[in-house]
DNA sequence: ATGAAAGCGCTAACAT
DNA sequence: ATGTTAGCGCTTTCAT
C-alpha cells in the first residue's frame, strides 16, 4: 500500500501520462476533444498513481457548483428516506448533494448557513421550522424548495404530498369496508395536520357522513392519549383515520390495552408508511408519500429555477393507499362498548 | 434585500474597508496581526456587504483542512443522535464535519469516496458494514475511525459502548430486585451481539444462576417472535434481557398480546435507550449508551490521530442502566404460566 | 500592523 | 487533438 503524504494531483497524472493538465481535465470530466488513445493512457497514469480529483478545486475552479444543499432533521426517519432518494434524483440531474443537519442543539439557521458557504446553487430543505420571512429571505439569495411542509413564501417552491387526498383516499377506503363512524385523530400543528383535517372532513361530507375529529399530535403519546379520549367518548364509532403512522402506533397501543381488538373491533389507517408501519406486528394500513416522487420533484424544481424556467409554486405528490391488516370490513354485530 | 449575482469576496471586502486582503483574512480567521480598530472596521465592511467566506477557498488554500468527514446510515435514528453529537464535539475542537449518508442504494465505498475527494483529514464511520480489509485500506491512506461496531482491522481506531458492562448492570439491576430466572433474547449476528452475549453469560454466572439464551435479532419482528418462543418454553422466567430497544418493544407486544403483564409477570430491560424506549406507552428500562462520550472519544481519536498520537485501537464508554417501569420487583406468588 | 505575492488544484477560454 | 494561460477566493509566507 502506497502511503503519500501527499494525495496524486492532475499535475501528476499529467506528467506520467506525458499530457499537458488541461488534457487530464477533459478526460476526468468526460468533456469531449481528446483521442481515445490518449484519454486511455491517462485513466491509466490516473489509476497507477490512485488520483482522484480535488473536489474543493473543482468546485472552486467550476462556474456553477452543480451543488444542491440539503438541510434535515436527524431525528425524523422520514427525513433519511427523503435523502436517499435525493441522492439518486441529484445524481441523474448530474448535480450532487451536500447534506447538513439540524438538531435541537444544531438549528436550522446554521444548518443553511454551512451550506451557503459551500456555495451550494440551490437549497432543498426537509420540513423546515424556519418562518416564511427566514425562507423567502433565502430564497432571495437563490433558489430554495421546501419539501413536506405547506408554507407560503415569496419566491419559496414547495414539494409536498396531497395531504387532503390522502384522507380522501382513506375514509373512501373505510366507507366502502361498510364503515360509518369514521373519526380522526389529527396532528394538531403539525405541518400537514390542517390539510388532512380537510381532506378529512370533505370526504365524509361527500359520503354523507358526520365527521368527527379527535384533536392528537404527530408522537405515540399524542395517539395513546386520543385513542383514550376516544374509547370513552365514541364508544360506536368502528374506524379511525389517524394522522400519521407513528401516531396510529400509540392509538393501536391504547386500544388493545383497553381490550379492543384491531381490526375485528375497529379499523385503523395511519399516513407515511413509515418504516414502522411495516412491522409485522404492527402492520398498519395507511396511506404513503411517494418518497422517489418528492425527491424527484424536489431536485427538478431547484434545477429548473437555477435554469431560469418559472413554474407554480407548489408541486404535489400524490399517496398512495397501502393496506394492511389494520383495517377490515365493518362487523356485522355492533361493536363491543 | 440586495440581490447580488454575485457573493462579496474578500476582495470586495478589503476594498471596501480600504485593506488588504490579507488582513481581510486575518480577520475573519480570528488570528492575531490587526489593531482592532482595523478589526472594527473590516467586520463593519464585511457586515455591510454580507460578506462570508466562501468555504470551498477556504478548503484549498489552507493546508489543512480541518474536516472531519462522517458517514452514516440513514435508517438508523441511532445514527442521528450521535450526528448530532459530532457536531457538538467537533465545533468544540475546531474541527468542520462532512456528511455522507450510506442507504440501500448508496453502498458505503461511494458514502467515503466522496469524503476523500472533499479531502477529510480523517474519517468517522458510524457503524460500517465495510469488510475490515477495506477498512484496513482506508487507515492506511488517513486516520479512521469506526463508531458503535467492534473490528479488528489494522491502524483502525474503534468507539464503542461496554456491551458485556451494560449486561452486568441488567443483569445485576435483576438480580437485585429479585428475580432468578433471567433469559437473556440475544441479537443473533448484529454488531455487538456477540459482546452482549457474553456479558450476560458471565453476570449470570457470577450470581450464581443459569444463564439461558433464546436466538433474537435487532428487529421488532425478532423481539417478538422470541417472545413467542419463550411464553411457550420457559414459562417459569420472570425477567428478560433483550438485545436492544427495538427488538425489545417487539417483545413487550408478544408478551402483551399474550396476556403477560409487564412489569407484575415479567420484567423487560432492553438496550441503548433509543427514542422509542422514552415513550410513555413503552416507558422501558433500558442500557443507555453515552452518545456524546463516543461521539467525543470518535473526534479525539480522529484529531489525536492526525497530531501524530498513538493510543490503543479501542476506547470504550461505560453504558448506564436508566431504571423506567418495564422492570419491578419479583412478585411473591410464582408468575402467570 | 499592514501589504505584496505566490500558491492551493482545479476549470475554461483561447491558441496552436 | 493538444497545450498555454488566466482565473476561482481564499491562506500564507515574507517584506515593509
Amino acid at each position: 500500500m502506497s502511503r503519500r503524504d501527499r494525495p496524486a494531483t492532475m499535475e501528476d497524472v499529467a506528467a506520467r501520462a506525458g499530457v499537458s493538465r488541461a488534457l487530464v481535465s477533459i478526460v476526468y470530466r468526460n468533456a469531449p476533444g481528446a483521442s481515445e488513445a490518449t484519454r486511455a493512457r491517462i485513466l491509466q497514469a490516473g489509476a497507477e498513481l490512485e488520483y482522484r480529483p480535488d473536489h474543493r478545486a473543482r468546485l472552486l475552479g467550476r462556474q456553477r457548483t452543480r451543488l444542491l444543499g440539503v438541510t434535515f432533521d436527524v431525528r425524523a426517519s422520514f427525513h433519511g428516506d427523503l435523502v436517499e432518494a435525493l441522492y439518486a434524483a441529484a445524481e441523474a440531474a448530474g448535480y450532487d448533494l451536500a447534506l447538513s443537519a439540524a438538531a435541537p442543539s444544531r438549528d436550522e439557521t446554521r444548518a443553511v448557513q454551512s451550506l451557503l458557504d459551500y456555495r451550494c446553487e440551490a437549497l432543498i430543505l426537509l420540513g423546515p421550522q424556519l418562518r416564511p420571512s427566514a425562507l423567502a429571505e433565502l430564497a432571495a439569495v437563490q433558489p430554495t424548495v421546501v419539501v413536506a411542509r405547506k408554507v407560503r413564501a415569496k419566491g419559496v417552491d414547495v414539494v409536498r404530498t396531497d395531504d387532503a387526498d390522502g384522507l380522501r383516499q382513506a375514509v373512501e377506503h373505510l366507507v366502502e369496508l361498510g364503515h360509518r363512524e369514521i373519526l380522526h385523530v389529527d396532528g394538531g400543528t403539525a405541518p400537514g395536520a390542517a390539510e388532512r383535517r380537510t381532506g378529512y372532513r370533505n370526504a365524509m361530507r361527500r359520503a354523507g357522513l358526520a365527521p368527527r375529529i379527535i384533536t392528537g399530535g404527530p408522537t405515540e403519546d399524542d395517539g395513546a392519549e386520543a385513542g383514550r379520549a376516544i374509547f370513552e367518548k365514541s364508544p360506536d364509532s368502528t374506524a379511525v383515520t389517524v394522522f400519521n403512522d407513528r401516531s396510529a402506533v400509540g392509538f393501536l397501543d391504547a386500544a388493545r390495552q383497553t381490550g379492543r381488538r384491531v381490526p375485528e373491533d375497529l379499523s385503523v389507517i395511519g399516513f407515511d408508511n413509515a418504516s414502522i408501519a411495516r412491522l409485522t406486528h404492527v402492520d398498519l394500513t395507511t396511506v404513503a408519500q411517494d418518497v422517489p416522487e418528492l425527491a424527484a420533484l424536489a431536485t427538478q424544481r431547484a434545477i429548473g429555477r437555477l435554469n431560469g424556467e418559472l413554474s407554480p409554486p407548489e408541486q404535489i405528490a400524490m399517496p398512495v393507499l397501502v393496506s394492511r391488516t389494520t383495517t377490515s370490513h365493518r362487523a356485522d354485530s355492533s361493536p363491543i362498548t
